[in-house]
DNA sequence: CACCCTGTTTGCGCTGGCGCAAAGACACGT
DNA sequence: ACGTGTCTTTGCGCCAGCGCAAACAGGGTG
């Protein structure tokens, strides 16, 4: 196993574990390796595996019966995923994770990972902290979609990802994903979203380009996402 | 304190605690009482209590800076609410707390629990359990609201709420809540909200009176939700 | 019984956003 | 360089749902 200690510690849920837990975890673990466009684990698969992305980028994404999809989060190296079937023994994972470049992930085995939660106080503390996370977090996004109109949400998810995971060139900021990730992301459709660039680039806030937008005015699309004029 | 313990126990949190813990909730807590309308607490104070509620009805909604309201849940008696605030210590309450008709609740002081959940595995197994099951509620209504049409969402809260909160009567079963509150847990308005239900009414699929929808076929409401016909 | 308060219904007009379809732009492989 | 596939743009028509405003209904109170 060629992750160092110090990697996973970087993982929030475990940045309070002892050395021996993190060996423990790394040796009970198997190193998951995903192509582009595959996935690490399936809706309504059984949650045989909690993950840790260790290198590359993944989405979880839930879809509904008639196959359209909702982008629920994008995964970055040293995040923790599909861990809610660690608690619920005998679950089903409740989203699709899926690979958006070449990844790998640590798959933890969900009965391994439970009862080392049962004598780790710690480690169920951290645990429930990145859960009240993620509750505050889908509670603002549907509160967010059932209020807001569609040129905010656009925006408010432009901002949120700007904020995570872009890279900063000379005059902007950069963001590499399609029309359709971003229409996932914010709830819409890619024509609308195409229809919404466009306009912010006349006004100069943005500049877009395929699978890519860049970032211009950070503060002009704050006041967007407020809902001022 | 006038609480029995086998009522305490009805909290699905603390059903596999000892007397002896759920003596000392008790001892710890204060029995608040909120007249209808009223708030146990308001979105951004501070978390110091998380709350059982003991008698009554209320509703974690949650509001944006224009003042618009989503109803987020519907609390009942031996239901726990507020605990997010138990985990992040120093955080604050990410939704309000209104009372729909005068209610009491135990208050428990965050500190206290969170103390408690430090060395009792099984506690904290227990209350991730429910987190992960909001976690799921939230992503599954995030996705109805981002790709169903109205009625369907509509139906899908009716159908909610008579599953786990109404009276059978004779020839139905009967809600109590007005057109706006069904406006706020479906995301829309309490103009297509009335519209869809007169709507159903002429179909003889419900009954509807002030405050009331009474569900006859059940079955018939069940094929709108899953999108048929 | 008359009154009032609160909740409900419904006509009407409007518009935000959807989604098809066709054309355009870009990236990549051979 | 050329073709091919994918992504993007945009014209166009359409309609679900919003929201005002006004009328209506029920239930409680004096």
């Amino acid at each position: 196993m060629q992750i160092p200690l110090a990697n996973l510690r970087k993982v929030v849920v475990f940045q309070n574990a002892t050395d021996e837990d993190l060996n423990q975890i790394l040796r009970a673990s198997a190193l998951r390796q995903v192509e582009e466009e595959e996935y690490f684990f399936l809706q309504g698969d059984r949650a045989e595996h909690a993950y840790v992305l260790t290198e590359g980028q993944a989405k979880l994404v839930q879809s509904n019966p008639q196959g359209q999809v909702v982008n629920l989060r994008t995964l970055h190296p040293w995040q923790l995923f599909g861990a809610l079937g660690a608690v619920r023994s005998q679950g089903t994972y409740p989203a699709s994770a899926q690979a958006l470049v070449d990844s790998s992930a640590l798959a933890i085995p969900s009965d391994f990972l439970r009862e080392m939660l049962v004598n780790r106080p710690q480690l169920s503390m951290d645990l429930m902290q990145l859960m009240t996370g993620y509750i505050q977090e889908m509670q603002s996004r549907y509160m967010e979609l059932a209020t807001e109109r569609v040129e905010q949400r656009i925006c408010r998810a432009v901002l949120r990802l700007a904020a995570q995971s872009a890279e900063k060139v000379d005059d902007g900021i950069e963001l590499m994903l399609s029309r359709e990730d971003l229409a996932e992301i914010s709830g819409t459709t890619l024509y609308t979203v195409s229809r919404v660039l466009a306009d912010w680039q006349r006004r100069g806030l943005v500049e877009t380009g395929r699978e890519r937008v860049k970032v211009l005015r950070p503060h002009e699309l704050v006041r967007i996402a407020e809902g001022l004029p």
